[in-house]
DNA sequence: CAGTGGTCTAGACCACAGG
DNA sequence: CTGTGGTCTAGACCACTGG
C-alpha cells in the first residue's frame, strides 16, 4: 500500500475531498471508520475525527453514530454569508459610504408590524426610515422598528449621523433573530427614494431581532436594482 | 468565587454566549485566555478552545494568537442555509413535487453565456429549459447551460423525468462552485411560465459550477413570486 | 448488545504576531 | 523574544442507535 504520511486535519480533509470527487468513494457508500482511517491516514483518532466532521460540515458525509459514515447522495450544499454592518459591506467594496436620515417619529403601528412584534396594539413604536448610499449613489434603504421597552435609549438617539443599523449592533443585547431574503417590487415612494424605475425588482432583506421574550426590532432593507449577494461555499 | 463546573464543550459556550449577551464581557473587550478560563470553567484547554473556537465561528469572538480573544465590536452575522435540491426543497415544504421539461436543445449559446462557460465562440452546449412545480403551482424556472465536453453522459439524458438538477447532483464531479443571490423582474415569457405577471419581482439565485480548469454548468433559478429563502443564523 | 461517532483529558509542540 | 491560540497525541469513557 502506498501509504503517505498526513500532518494536519487539513491535509486529511483535502485527501478526503479529493476522494469524494475522484469517486473513488462514491455517492451512498459506507467509508472505513475513524479509526481504521486514522490508522492508514497514521494520524490520530481525534484528528481524523476532526477531518471528517469538518467535511460533514459540508454536506459531503453524513455521520451517525453505529450506522457509520456515508458519502452524501444529495449533497446539501451549505453555503455561508457574512452580514456585516451596512457601512462595512459599502467600503469593503471599495466605494464610499454615506448615509441620509429620512425620518424618525414615534408612532402606533400598522397592525401587521403590532402584531409581528408582539406590541400591544397602541402601544407606540419608533419608526425609522433611512438610506444608504455608496459612492453618493442609493444603496439601500432601511425601513426599521425599534421597541423602546426594550431599547430605551434609542428614544434619545437622532439616528441622523449613525445609523440604526450600526447603532443598534453596539448598543443592544439580543439572543436570538431571524432574516429572510426575497424580491420585492419598488413602489412608486421607494423607487424614487433609491432612484430607479416604479416597478423595479429589488433584493430584499428582513431581520427581526429579539431578546429573551421580547422583539427588539424589526426591519426591512430594499437594496437599489443589480444588487447582487455573494455567499461563499 | 462561585464556580460552576461545566461539564461539555456545548455547556462551556453557552456561558460564554450568555456573558457576551449580557454586557458581563463588553463589545472590544480583551477576555481571559484559553488556559486561564479553562482554569475557572473547570475543563481542559482543549474542550475551552473547542468552545471558544464555535462562538468566533459565529463572529461575537475575534481571535488572533498572541493578540488574544476580544468580544466582536461589530458582530458580523454568519448565516447559513442549504441549498439541497429542488425536489427535496418542495418536499420538506409539505408539498406536492412535480417537474416538466420545457425545452432542450444543443446550440451555440449568445456570447454572453460563453464568455462566462469559457467554451469556444462557435462550440454547442447543451440548454435545458424547465419548470419545477410544488402542488402543481409553479415554483420555480430553471435555465441551464451544460457543457458536454465535461459532461458527456448528459447528451442521452432526456431530462424529461428527472430534473438536470437531480441528476447533476448524483452524475457530475466537481470541485467548485460560485452562487449568487439577486432580484429580477419578469419577462413577458418567464411571467408566463410562473403564471405571474409581467414585470413581477422574482427571487433569483444564479450558479456556476466547475470541475478544475472546466466549467461545468450554469444556471439560473427563477422563483414564483413571493418565495423567501430563510437561512439559519 | 455491540459498533460507531462524540467528546474529554493532560500534556506537548509549534506558528504566529505583538511589543 | 514571548504570550497566545492552533493543533496533535494517546487513551479513555460515553451516548446513541442499528441489527
Amino acid at each position: 500500500m502506498n501509504r503517505v504520511l498526513f500532518r494536519d486535519w487539513q491535509s486529511v480533509r483535502d485527501e478526503v475531498l479529493r476522494r469524494i470527487h475522484a469517486r473513488d468513494w462514491k455517492p451512498g457508500e459506507l467509508i472505513p471508520n475513524e479509526a481504521d482511517l486514522a490508522i492508514e491516514f497514521g494520524c490520530a483518532r481525534t484528528t481524523m475525527n476532526r477531518a471528517l466532521r469538518s467535511v460533514a460540515e459540508t454536506g459531503l458525509l453524513d455521520r451517525r453514530r453505529k450506522a457509520g459514515t456515508r458519502v452524501a447522495v444529495q449533497p446539501v450544499a451549505k453555503a455561508t454569508l457574512d452580514i456585516a454592518v451596512m457601512r462595512l459591506e459599502v467600503e469593503d467594496r471599495g466605494q464610499n459610504y454615506s448615509y441620509q436620515l429620512i425620518s424618525r417619529s414615534l408612532v402606533v403601528p400598522p397592525d401587521e408590524i403590532s402584531q409581528v412584534m408582539k406590541s400591544h396594539t397602541d402601544e407606540k413604536l419608533l419608526h425609522v426610515h433611512a438610506l444608504h448610499l455608496a459612492d453618493d449613489k442609493p444603496y439601500a434603504l432601511e425601513d426599521r422598528w425599534l421597541n423602546l421597552r426594550v431599547v430605551p435609549d434609542a428614544r434619545t438617539q437622532s439616528f441622523q449621523t449613525v445609523s440604526a443599523n450600526e447603532w443598534l449592533l453596539r448598543n443592544t443585547p439580543y439572543t436570538h433573530g431571524e432574516i429572510e431574503f426575497s424580491a420585492t417590487a419598488a413602489t412608486p415612494t421607494t423607487a424614487s427614494l433609491l432612484a430607479c424605475s416604479d416597478q423595479s425588482a429589488l433584493f430584499t432583506i428582513d431581520r427581526l431581532t429579539w431578546d429573551k421574550q421580547n422583539d427588539v426590532t424589526k426591519v426591512q432593507l430594499l437594496f437599489a436594482p443589480g444588487h447582487k449577494l455573494q455567499p461563499r461555499l
